[in-house]
RNA sequence: GGAGAGAUGGCCGAGUGGUCGAAGGCGCUCCCCUGCUAAGGGAGUAUAGGCUCAAAAAGCUUAUCGAGGGUUCGAAUCCCUCUCUCUCCGCCA
């Protein structure tokens, strides 16, 4: 959520940054609605105070034993008025906070402008695509001639774009999502954490995916669909990743200054309806309604959360480093940015089958953006409450670093290599081969 | 699932319709006293918003005692709904 004093002091330059992100700002409806909140604020506020005089004035009279009635009086014809301006003040904040709960961050200045992908920056790039001398196959054909991955009983039992692995595949999953975990813990000083996988709606709001987003969360609720039917809103949604509840950890609250910065990591599944996404990426563990996913959370002091980005950046590098899987880092452009980042990187690893890179984190600074919506704040310096900044990134997202390690790591005899830094994760296994 | 108890400021805790934004204590800040330390005295110490103002300062004002609604001229206090915490019982991995 932006800042409200800002829209209203500066709305042109707010309004400019936002459309550099393709967002068209309510300028002309914000502002009326903006002149008749603050006439009928100031009418409701004088109301209200009359009414707190006479009814003290009420309190006095009676203690000394007179008469009241004559205030009694003065004071009768308050209350229609009152409840009326009460009522009409409060259905026009909730269309200013309707408005500002949907507009995305701006945009921060270092950001590139673009429209989308197309106009993405590279900022580096590590590692080179290792040669192959023999027909490669993909991490599907991979997966399933070694008997170890399974599309069709996955189907059986959910439906399209959810995956069964077995064996030394599931293994090796579990492997890179440990190995992560002890990374980031043991070498990066984050605090790992096992967090709710089911999640309210407040924190949804708080991390920026209510209420625009809900089409791409799944709903569960206690009792089944039929009960809660009838009783109206979904109790739960199943976390989209695990930002969500780690992030709101610190929602409504205010965390000491020495405790910053707070790093977390947790490894979750994530859930994602993948709404509007219909034929891209069918076929494959890349694009799932259900992926596990290491992912890391700074809550930072707002002068150090662009330090942080860089680090969060590296600490999720690293791993492809220690993987030794080729991977470049690209600055998003503003148009291609997710809702509530004011600057994103991804971190896109090489997948030779596809023969280009593709995403396997994300990591941004989302500013004070989520931070306002759930009012998570620290005491500063000087003891004023302030804004925590808050950045969140994969490190990694665990479907896809599979992905990558068996295209990138298959033998021409189809077995695939356990890379060095998994191997004291697999029991001393070093290749996944046919069971047969 | 059943029965009961509770939720007040940074913390503890008083307050059952009227000068209550809230006693008292602890903590914290500043000052005084005291030739160290300790003790003592005084003052201060919530948050968010609106309006006036070029801005700052300041002033005026509103809201907030778990959340939401209601009664009332007036609600921390009375009523209703909900959430959460604790105790006991049941069930359960």
């Amino acid at each position: 959520m932006l800042d409200i004093q800002q829209l209203r002091s500066d709305l042109d330059n707010v309004t400019q940054q936002l459309a550099k992100r393709g967002y068209l700002f309510p300028a002309d409806r914000f502002n009326a609605l903006e002149a008749d909140r603050k006439r009928i604020q100031t009418q409701t506020q004088e109301l209200q105070a009359q009414r707190n005089a006479a009814s003290k004035k009420i309190g006095h009279a009676k203690s000394k034993g007179e008469d009241v009635s004559a205030i009694m009086a003065e004071v009768a014809h308050l209350g229609d008025a009152l409840k009326d301006a009460e009522r009409q003040l409060e259905q026009l904040q909730e269309q200013l906070q309707k408005i500002l709960l949907e507009v995305p961050n701006l945009p921060h200045t270092s950001v590139p402008e673009g429209k989308d992908d197309a106009n993405n920056v590279q900022i580096r790039r590590w590692g080179e695509p290792r040669p192959f001398d023999f027909m490669i196959k993909d991490h599907v054909s991979i997966g399933e001639d070694l008997g170890l991955l399974d599309f069709e009983t996955a189907a059986k039992l959910s439906g399209a774009r959810f995956s069964l692995m077995k064996g030394g595949l599931a293994r090796l999953h579990r492997a890179l999502a440990q190995f992560m975990l002890d990374t980031h813990t043991l070498e990066h000083g984050y605090v790992e954490t096992y967090v709710p996988y089911l999640v309210n709606r407040d924190s949804l709001r708080g991390t920026g995916q209510l209420p625009k987003f809900e089409e791409d969360l799944f709903a569960v609720h206690a009792g089944g669909a039929i009960s809660a039917e009838a009783q109206g809103l979904p109790e739960f949604h199943l976390i989209p990743t695990a930002e969500v509840p780690i992030t709101n950890m610190v929602r409504e609250a205010i965390v000491p200054l020495e405790s910053l910065p707070l790093k977390f990591v947790s490894h979750t599944p994530c859930f994602r309806s993948e709404a509007g996404s219909y034929g891209r990426d069918t076929r494959g563990l890349i694009r799932q309604h259900q992926f596990d996913k290491v992912e890391l959370v700074h809550l930072v002091h707002p002068d150090h959360s662009y330090d942080a980005l860089e680090q969060l950046v590296s600490h999720a590098e690293k791993i492809l480093q220690k993987l030794e899987l080729p991977y470049r880092v690209m600055a998003l452009c503003t148009g291609d940015m997710g809702f509530s980042a004011a600057k994103t990187y991804d971190i896109e690893v090489w997948l030779p089958a596809q023969n280009t890179y593709r995403e396997i984190s994300s990591c941004s600074n989302c500013e004070a953006f989520q931070a306002r919506r759930m009012q998570a704040r620290f005491r500063n310096e000087q003891g004023k409450t302030t804004l925590l900044h808050t950045l969140n990134g994969s490190g990694l997202a665990v479907g896809r670093t599979l992905v990558a390690v068996l295209e990138n790591y298959q033998n021409a005899d189809g077995s695939v290599t356990i890379p060095a830094a998994l191997k004291p994760y697999m029991q001393g296994l070093d290749r996944l081969a046919s069971a047969k």
